[in-house]
DNA sequence: AAGCTCATACGACTTTAGTCTGATAGACCA
DNA sequence: TGGTCTATCAGACTAAAGTCGTATGAGCTT
């Protein structure tokens, strides 16, 4: 029995994704979720052979909440399921690590062809992009890597110099003193290479998709 | 006789548009500009009565470069020229006081319709993205037109920001004491309606259309 | 010409950011 | 059991960020 979570906020989605599978696999055992949060809650109540993830779910900052998964679950192969065919995006969530990447407007068959390599180990990529992502973006995944080596702390700090503030609100949001706030940050610092809040707000930024326009 | 400015770092591309616009205009005289020092300079020197710009310009900055020659030149209509197609990018190109929208992709045919459109002082966009950007996003064109109130010093200043520079490195380099820095930071401050420096930062980024991937 | 507005510029001052040292405690691993 | 890693915090310090008051000059109005 395999079983298989699908990350998607959009519960229309996740039926029809769910219905396409159950046609192709038998031993199959799907399981749902519907932000990050609790996304998180079941991969760590369950046994999960590999997650579909949507990029766009509340909470999940885009290939933010890729890097915190991969971080907290490194055994866990991720497929990466997006409305987008962008190449330039494909080829970053490849380089940060997923296992592959479902544009949500593939056909069933292809659904099916993916999750069946990727449960055998491989990378899968749609056909008609395949050829253009040959050469991932270097500095992309040094980026990545270093976000990703972050310890959930520093992660929860860094999510919230995102948001622009202070260390001393940081400090109240997470129940902790500024002085600890300050440690995390520094250490932040010293793992990005750089020297200041700025940088790391930009660096952060890097790894979110769209522009928050709310 | 009409000055038209094309605005392209791409000769190629200012070499086609030129082609076609001297085929449908006759009365049209042609100038050109690679980066967007060099558009302003231009500006200063000819009276030009429609600006082709092209987004992706050296120095530009997306969308900061279109609020940066608006707030200089208030009476010239821009017309923005970019390669995507994206509705939701040509509403806030529009959102910002754009006269028009032309996509690399377009036929010599509606170029040219465009031009004539806009010299006439109608705003112009392509046929097929008509109806689906008649809602301008609220939240962009007013931080747009916040971004646009800046004074010339300030705008510099918040381009250093968004680079994540210190307050005395972006005196040294506009050769201002770190002082006068501070006010101009102060004064963005206030006219973004925000406390802090990363949260400047954001909102720059904001304008940003493609991650500073480098 | 006097009066107004505003951008630019700076110094003095207060607050926040960031570093360093050092300390305690729990988790995990060999 | 000892070692490593992380999270937590304190205190003291340096540096940077941000505020306030103020001055000068350019441009515009009346």
């Amino acid at each position: 029995m395999i079983n298989l979570l699908i990350a998607d906020d959009h519960p229309l989605y996740r039926d029809a994704l769910k219905g396409a599978l159950s046609m192709a696999f038998s031993d199959l055992n799907i399981l749902e979720s519907g932000s990050l949060n609790e996304t998180v809650k079941v991969l760590h109540e369950h046994d999960v052979d590999l997650l579909l993830l949507d990029l766009h779910m509340p909470g999940s900052n885009d290939l933010f909440g890729l890097l915190h998964i991969q971080k907290t679950f490194p055994d866990i192969p991720i497929a990466v399921v997006s409305g987008t065919e962008d190449a330039s995006l494909i080829s970053k969530v490849v380089g940060v690590g997923a296992m592959g990447f479902i544009p949500k407007t593939a056909s069933a068959q292809n659904i099916s062809d993916a999750v069946n390599a990727m449960l055998a180990g491989d990378v899968w990529v749609p056909e008609n992009v395949r050829q253009q992502i040959e050469h991932i973006d270097e500095h992309f995944s040094e980026l990545a890597e270093n976000v990703a080596s972050l310890t959930p702390a520093q992660y929860k700090v860094l999510c919230y110099m995102r948001d622009g503030l202070l260390n001393k609100q940081i400090g109240y949001n997470l129940e902790i003193a500024e002085a600890t706030v300050k440690a995390h940050v520094t250490a932040i610092f010293r793992k990005l290479g750089i020297n200041n809040r700025t940088q790391a707000v930009l660096i952060a930024n890097e790894l979110q998709l769209e522009p928050p326009t709310k």
